[in-house]
DNA sequence: CTGCATCCATCACGATACTG
DNA sequence: CAGTATCGTGATGGATGCAG
């Protein structure tokens, strides 16, 4: 319901920025791409659990949406590189800030941290 | 895929902040919360859009996690009123970011302000 | 008023197989 | 290596009706 929450709620400006993060795989592809240009391959590990095709998907999408840049290298194997464009860099302190509550929290509830270890 | 994100991703805390706001829905409510308590009819016209089954359901899951605190008043009409608990509150900084980022996408791109006000 | 239960449509997503 | 295409399934979420 991505566009249909911008329609519902106005131009609201937190519900902008959850549209444009619609999935929670992208805040994880740009929280690993926030150190630096990454292949595609490498986005495959770092966010673990993520499907081929929800990757491309999410790349394709943030692409549109002018957060990442896309290079394609034209040598074999195909070399393509992911980046973040100069919109996309400046939702660093919104990932910073998630990542600060995140410690926050998991600091606060260890018995939480400790469930999920021994999941 | 909340919990499975967070086995895979280790105790990443950007995941750990993105799989307690599963759905975002709970981020409009906590920014509606934000400001104090709300019934849920209120709650249900401030978060356009959102059905009543999602609501009371994501409510429900933020009760769970602590974010929220639920009040019920034994009065005829039934009086449920609803408000942030500490930990909720602590979340402010993550929803103002995201409100920053918004606030500067939109100033930025006038031109899918207006697409959005035209829809 | 606040909510739960149920039915049902949609779609997000994973798995798999194939290509430049 | 970095995709695209297809299929199948479970989860998501809306609509409706009922209840304390």
């Amino acid at each position: 319901m991505s566009r249909k929450l911008l329609e519902q709620n106005g131009i609201c400006p937190v519900a902008t920025t959850i549209d444009l993060l619609s999935s929670k795989w992208k805040v994880l592809i740009i929280r690993d791409l926030l150190p630096g240009t990454k292949r595609f391959s490498e986005l495959k590990i770092s966010v673990a659990g993520i499907s081929q095709k929800m990757l491309t998907q999410s790349l394709r999408e943030m692409e549109e949406d002018g957060l990442v840049v896309r290079q394609v290298f034209a040598v074999v194997p195909l070399r393509v590189e992911y980046s973040l464009s100069t919109l996309g860099q400046s939702m660093r302190p919104v990932i910073d800030s998630m990542a600060d509550w995140g410690s926050f929290y998991l600091d606060k509830n260890p018995d939480k941290r400790k469930a999920l270890l021994e999941q």
